[in-house]
DNA sequence: GTCAAGATTAGT
DNA sequence: CTAATCTTGACG
């Protein structure tokens, strides 16, 4: 049994976080079933300075999470189709998160494709949407505290071997900095 | 109440 | 390249 993430490996600044947790594990339990992936993409999102952030225009119902305290998830919906998870990082009000665009399944990959279906088990968990289809994430789970074990947690793995790629962000809008800023992380395979 | 836009994806 | 699909937030 590998080690749970703690509270205090979420309360650092989003662009320390984002790389930290390539090779780290997402656990999902679903009916008593370990669901896993290795984290093998990301992208860190700040608060008020990030204009590529949901954050950028200040709290709404929908980002509270994003404004409460670290390890917590962030959890929305995307062109009311996807949806999207985040971790919360940083101190409780700065509204800094870090998007989890894709995993490379290690437990429960059966239970996994029979959540997206056999035409598209080829791209099974990479991108956000993807990823929480097959996990079965929803938003439900906006809010949820990752540090307890339950439902949904993450879980301490080695560091990667393979060099850590950074990249501009994915599918954003914002002003030019934000464009500019290479906040994507993934592993390179 | 109305409306445009979105941290995506699959299909042409 | 574009449709799909619906919630949210801004405006009034």
């Amino acid at each position: 049994m590998t080690a749970l993430l703690p509270r205090d490996f979420f309360t650092r600044d989003a662009l320390v976080v984002a790389p930290a947790l390539l090779g780290k594990l997402l656990v999902r339990e679903v009916d008593g079933m370990r669901l896993t992936g290795r984290i093998v993409e990301v992208e860190a999102y700040l608060g008020a300075e990030d204009a590529a952030s949901h954050a950028y225009r200040g709290r709404t119902p929908r980002n509270a999470s994003m404004f409460g305290p670290p390890g917590h998830a962030y959890v929305y919906l995307i062109y009311g189709i996807h949806h999207c998870l985040n971790v919360v990082t940083g101190p409780a009000g700065q509204a800094q998160a870090v998007l989890i665009r894709a995993i490379q399944p290690i437990e429960g990959l059966a239970a996994m494709r029979m959540m997206r279906g056999r035409a598209t088990m080829r791209h099974l968990t990479d991108g956000p949407g993807k990823l929480c289809q097959a996990l079965r994430i929803d938003r439900s789970h906006d809010g949820h505290d990752l540090c307890l074990g339950q439902a949904l947690w993450l879980e301490d793995a080695p560091t990667p071997n393979a060099p850590i790629l950074s990249s501009p962000r994915i599918g954003i809008r914002g002003d030019e900095l934000a464009l500019a800023r290479a906040w994507r992380y993934a592993i390179a395979s």
